[in-house]
DNA sequence: CTCTCTGCAAAGTGTTTGCAGGGTC
DNA sequence: GACCCTGCAAACACTTTGCAGAGAG
């Protein structure tokens, strides 16, 4: 089974342990974050969706992106401009690449930080729950157009 | 001379070689980002310079911190709550501490990225030109608290 | 049949901007 | 005296919330 159909089961599975109704806007959201290579955001998601069901609201994705996000199933990556991404198929913390010129991200494979993470705990005396790790730099597309 | 002495020193001369003029709000503000220890927001810096000045406005706190940053002199904090912090007394990447409860934010010293940046760079093909690492968690203060 | 979910619109929150008067150099 | 800066209030962008009706289980 593909990766992305597996996290889609996945998470409707959780949804389902948690009481919480399948609708058909639920399904179309859980949809596109278990294949979120893209790292879409909010609005990306209600765009997509809206091909097939012109009347999704915003406030629905983001009812429901509130709530994936409780169950840990889904990835918030803060944005310097303020609009939020997401990532459902790796719901744990990994490091991204952000292009500040387009904005694309794609995820980086490299560096455990558990070492560090000790270091820092036993540095600081924080039990540490959570990271994040992002490198802000100019993609190669980027970098080869003359502007 | 005081660290955050000469921080603020720097930061006024940088302000002067660019044209700006130096008023007494652009001098409150600067003062409290030269000793910005405790990453405070904007509107923690805001509070602090009205206890002297009565007058003073929000906008102008914003508008400086926006020309500040041009010149690289604070580095902005994202935060997960919408409420961004600042540190003009270490205006370089670093990584953070963040408790999620208490929402102190300290400082460390370990772990230079410098070697993973490289690799990060090879592997995507980008020009690396900034990042960011926070851990978040739990203070030791908040640990004790049982609530 | 019950109880959650959705769509809509209004409210919230942090940040930015237009304008006219004031202050720095 | 020229031009930038400030304070105020309105505008903005993203996200959250109240409500009534629709739909899943």
């Amino acid at each position: 089974m593909a990766d992305h159909k597996k996290r889609f089961e996945i998470i409707i599975q959780k949804l389902r342990e948690n009481g919480q109704k399948i609708t058909p806007q639920r399904m179309a959201i859980v949809k596109i974050l278990a294949k979120s290579t893209g790292h879409p955001s909010v609005e990306d998601i209600h765009d997509e969706i809206k091909k097939d069901f012109p009347t999704m609201s915003l406030a629905t994705v983001y009812r429901n992106i509130v709530l994936i996000k409780s169950l840990g199933e889904v990835l918030e990556l803060g944005f310097p401009d303020g609009r939020n991404r997401y990532d459902g198929n790796k719901p744990y913390p990994h490091p991204h690449v952000i292009c500040i010129k387009c904005k694309k991200v794609i995820d980086s494979n490299l560096g455990s930080l558990d070492d560090l993470k000790d270091e820092v705990a036993v540095e600081t005396g924080f039990k540490i729950l959570n990271h994040r790790l992002d490198f802000f730099g100019i993609c190669s597309n980027c970098m080869a157009e003359k502007v």
